[in-house]
DNA sequence: TCTGGGGTCCTAGGACCC
DNA sequence: TCTGGGGTCCTAGGACCC
C-alpha cells in the first residue's frame, strides 16, 4: 500500500503558524510579481476566490471581504517543507519528497491498523510544525492520490481497502482529476465519452496506446491496482536547472536587462555547484508582455553549446550576455527573461577539451568562497558588477511575511 | 498598471555509426 | 531493373506535474 501525505493549502498553512491571527480568516498567497492567487484558505475557496486567478482583477472583492493578501515567501515555505518531512522519516523508512507539499510513502511492510498509523501521522506533523495535513491510502500511488482527495472531505484520512471500495470511488473521480491526465487529454477523452476515472479503466488498450502512448495504459494499470509507478527514494540530480523571472516593470532598457540575465546565470550556477554538476548547453530567452495586445510582441531563445562544461558564475555570465546581445532588439518593451542550463554531467566527471588551456583550480577555490560568504552573510552579498542593484527590474513582492524560522532577526518574539 | 516559476517524461524524426 | 540492416544519439515539441 502507499500513502500520499499532503499538506492542506500549504503555503496558507505556513503563513499562519506564524500568525495565528489569521485562523478562520480568508487568506490568500500570491504568485512571483505578486501576480496570480496560487494558495487558498478554505475560506477564501468558499469565497469563490479561484487558482490561479490574477489578483489584480480581485483586489476590490479582496478588500470588501477582508480576504488576508501574502506574496510567496519561498523562505519559509521550503523550511516548513523540511520539518514535515523530517517528522515523517520518523515514522518510515521509505518517504518519496515528492513536492514542496506532498510525500508518498511505502506502506507494504507495515503491519499495524492503518486507521490508527494515519491518526497518530495527523497529529504528530500538527503537533511537530503547526502544519495540518490529509491522508489518502491506496493499493497504488495514482490510487493513492485519488484517496487523498477524499481524505480533505472526510476529515484528513481515507484508506481504499479493497476493490469494492477502489471501483465505488473511481466511479465517482471525474476524469481530469486522475493524476496524469492534464487539461488536452481530458478534452479528448471527454469527447470520446470517458467521463471518470472508471471510464478510463475501462478503456480498450489499443485505443490507448494510440492516443495517449505507453502513459495511458500505465494509468489504467495503476486506477484497477496494479502499481506501476515505484516509489522514489533517492532524490534524482536535476536534468535541466532554470532561473526565470519576468521583471516588476517593462523595460526597453539593454542595460536592465542585462542585469537580469547576468543575475538569472549566477543563480544557476550556484543551483549547479550546490548539486555537483556542470552545464554544456545553455539557452536565453525574452519576450514582451504577451497580455498586451496593443504592443508589438517578440519572443525569442537562443541555445548554445559551451566549449567546455562549467558551473563557473563568470562563465556562464558571459556566454549568456553574448545570446542576450544577439536576441535584443530596441523597439520592444520588455517583461520577462530566464536562463536555462541543460546537458548537466557530474562535476568530477565530465567530457573535458583538450584546447582547454584555462587553470580551473584558482577559479574553483574563488567560487567556493564567495558561495561560502554568500551563505553567511546573504544571497548576493558578493557579486559580479554587471548584475547592478536589481531596482528596476526586481520582482515585486509587497506582501511578504517574515523569514521566521531561517533569520535570527525575523525570529518571533514573546513579551511576557 | 496589474496575468508565476521550475521541472519531468515520451515520441518522432533526422543524423550518424558499423 | 536493380542499391541492406540494425542500431544509437540528439533534439524539438507536446504532454504532464506541483
Amino acid at each position: 500500500m502507499f500513502a500520499l501525505v499532503d499538506c492542506n493549502n500549504f503555503y496558507v498553512s505556513c503563513e499562519r503558524v506564524f500568525n495565528p491571527k489569521l485562523k478562520g480568516k480568508p487568506v490568500i498567497v500570491l504568485s512571483n510579481n505578486d501576480g496570480c492567487i496560487i494558495a487558498r484558505s478554505e475560506e477564501a475557496k468558499l469565497l469563490g476566490l479561484k487558482m490561479a486567478e490574477p489578483v489584480f482583477k480581485k483586489l476590490s472583492f479582496l478588500k470588501k471581504n477582508g480576504v488576508r493578501v501574502f506574496s510567496s515567501n519561498y523562505t519559509l515555505y521550503g523550511d516548513m517543507s523540511q520539518r514535515v518531512t523530517e517528522t515523517l522519516s520518523h515514522f518510515f523508512p521509505q518517504v518519496e519528497i515528492y513536492s514542496i507539499d506532498e510525500a508518498f510513502l511505502n506502506l507494504s511492510d507495515m503491519n499495524v491498523d492503518l486507521e490508527e498509523l494515519s491518526k497518530n501521522i495527523l497529529t504528530t506533523v500538527k503537533q511537530n510544525t503547526g502544519i495540518p495535513v490529509s491522508i489518502g491510502i491506496g493499493p497504488t500511488k495514482t490510487l493513492a492520490k485519488i484517496a487523498n482527495k477524499a481524505a480533505k472531505l472526510t476529515g484528513g484520512i481515507f484508506i481504499i481497502k479493497n476493490d469494492r471500495q477502489r471501483d465505488t470511488i473511481i466511479r465517482n473521480t471525474p476524469i481530469e482529476k486522475v493524476w496524469g491526465i492534464g487539461r488536452q487529454y481530458s478534452k479528448l477523452l471527454i469527447r470520446n465519452g470517458v467521463k471518470t476515472a472508471f471510464d478510463f479503466a475501462e478503456l480498450d488498450n489499443n485505443w490507448l496506446k494510440t492516443k495517449m502512448k505507453v502513459i495511458g495504459v500505465r494509468i489504467k494499470k495503476e486506477l484497477l491496482g496494479e502499481p506501476c509507478i515505484p516509489l522514489e527514494l533517492i532524490i534524482p540530480a536535476k536534468k535541466a536547472i532554470a532561473t526565470t523571472r519576468a521583471f516588476g516593470k517593462k523595460t526597453s532598457e539593454l542595460k536592465y536587462i542585462e542585469e537580469a540575465v547576468s543575475t538569472y546565470a549566477v543563480r544557476c550556477a550556484e543551483k549547479l555547484r550546490k548539486q555537483k554538476t556542470v552545464a554544456n548547453l545553455l539557452t536565453i530567452f525574452i519576450h514582451t508582455d504577451p497580455f498586451n495586445r496593443n504592443e508589438p510582441q517578440i519572443n525569442k531563445s537562443k541555445t548554445i553549446t559551451l566549449p567546455v562544461a562549467t558551473n563557473d558564475s563568470t562563465e556562464l555570465v558571459k556566454y549568456a550576455l553574448v545570446c542576450l546581445n544577439n536576441l535584443f532588439e530596441t523597439k520592444y518593451k520588455y517583461k520577462k527573461a530566464g536562463v536555462i542550463v541543460d546537458g548537466l554531467q557530474s562535476e568530477t566527471s565530465f567530457q573535458g577539451n583538450i584546447f582547454d588551456k584555462k587553470d580551473r583550480k584558482q577559479q574553483k577555490l574563488l567560487l567556493q568562497t564567495i558561495d561560502k560568504m554568500n551563505a553567511e552573510f546573504g544571497r548576493d552579498k558578493v557579486k559580479l558588477a554587471i548584475q547592478g542593484s536589481g531596482k528596476e527590474w526586481k520582482l515585486k513582492q509587497e506582501k511578504l511575511s517574515k523569514r521566521y524560522t531561517t533569520n535570527w532577526e525575523d525570529i518571533i518574539e514573546v513579551k511576557a
